[in-house]
DNA sequence: TGCAAAATAGCACGATCGTTCGTTTTATTT
DNA sequence: AAATAAAACGAACGATCGTGCTATTTTGCA
């Protein structure tokens, strides 16, 4: 299942090599380009990612890596895709592999807050991005609320799922669960990343077991 | 240029007077540049605050406006301290009206979340200057840091008076009510200011609820 | 190997940024 | 009212931004 269809080709890193066509050298640099963009834009934001920078760490000219996204908004578009792409790929795929219900539900908690966990160095595009466009309308913004609503949407079917398995209570609200564990995402993230406090990681766990307390049936 | 802190008077908007000694005008301006600053920095940021723009609203030349201050990071440091003010007057205090306690805690969290609700048009700069500042070592910083770690300590400092009442069973753990209440917050933030999901409020209070059911001890 | 096309570079533009400096206007005190 | 201090202005600076143009280089294919 995928969480979402892409039309366009992948940005992958590695050496994409598409079927029956050859693969040109400007598809890899633009790959490239977009990987060091990814890097640039988790630590310093979407807005803070400039071209020039950019064109700097790749040691080519700003002309040259503009020619490839035609505008910022795009090339910062191209970013937030790669990383919807790589978040599925570490986060979302993962759990497919284990039994629907709480064994996949917790699958996906475990692997989202691992991922928040390593971005304290990096920081998170969903979260710095819903700062810096909840006040812009654009392009831009609807490329980062319609990933990350289908991210929230994924977690949201892995809780009916638990639901219908019976691994939830009947009368437990899914809608109020994926809430309160976005909350303890963002609150590991604000707390671990800003403000350096130690223990979060615990805490964000031991608030997911609370959660699961309250709403899960007898074991 | 200002190389000292400022040992000014505060920053309040409405015309301060100081006992024994003449109110320059100032003073007055610059409080009225504070508000302006204060009002643009919600909306676009700590780091989107220009001051080309601010002397724009305020009808000032760009240099008159900079005077007040010295540079651009002690204009930040400025509007973070009257956005703590404001926060303090406006969620903290009048929760000290009501009883230690359970009282005072489920005050503390209404008045913050109704701020965070009205602030859906206007940005919290709490959150936003979190991840503006996450990477971003500096007096601005430590500012930012210095406000939050602040106001988190009273929630904090509720909930334990709280359990000494009696109000919370004694195996509750305020660190991580503390987190779990943040969350929550961030949550209603997120959800309602970015995605704009309907009913995030409901799902707050819900969630407060549920927190209390749990570590709340026997009616 | 040669040639068209794709990719990259170079340069310049208008705009905006924070900041400096000298001058002029406005407040306050004598 | 004159003298002094504070406040605000206006112009300019160097830097950086995104973007548009035209060359030049590199690539891929016949």
């Amino acid at each position: 299942m995928v969480i979402v269809d892409f039309k366009s080709k992948s940005n992958r890193t590695i050496a994409p090599h598409a079927v029956g066509s050859t693969v040109h050298k400007g598809q890899q640099t633009k790959a490239a380009i977009v990987d060091a963009a990814l890097g640039l834009a988790t630590q310093i934001g979407l807005e803070g990612l400039s071209i020039g920078a950019l064109a700097e760490v790749m040691r080519m000219s700003k002309s040259g890596v503009f020619a490839h996204f035609g505008s910022r908004e795009e090339l910062q578009i191209s970013v937030i895709r790669e990383y919807f792409v790589r978040f599925e790929e570490e986060v979302f795929y993962p759990a497919l592999d284990v039994a629907r219900g709480l064994p996949r539900l917790e699958l996906l908690f475990q692997n989202w807050m691992r991922r928040t966990s390593v971005e304290i160095d990096s920081g998170c595009l969903f979260i710095s991005g819903a700062v810096e466009f909840d006040d812009r309308p654009g392009p831009v913004r609807d490329a980062l609320a319609g990933s990350v609503k289908t991210w929230l949407a994924a977690i949201f079917r892995a809780l009916v799922q638990a639901q219908e398995t019976g691994h939830l209570k009947l009368d437990a609200d899914p809608h109020q669960m994926a809430f309160e564990i976005h909350g303890l995402i963002l609150a590991l993230h604000y707390e671990a990343r800003f403000l350096k406090t130690p223990g979060s990681i615990a805490r964000a766990n031991q608030g997911f077991a609370n959660i699961l307390e309250r709403y899960g049936s007898a074991a």
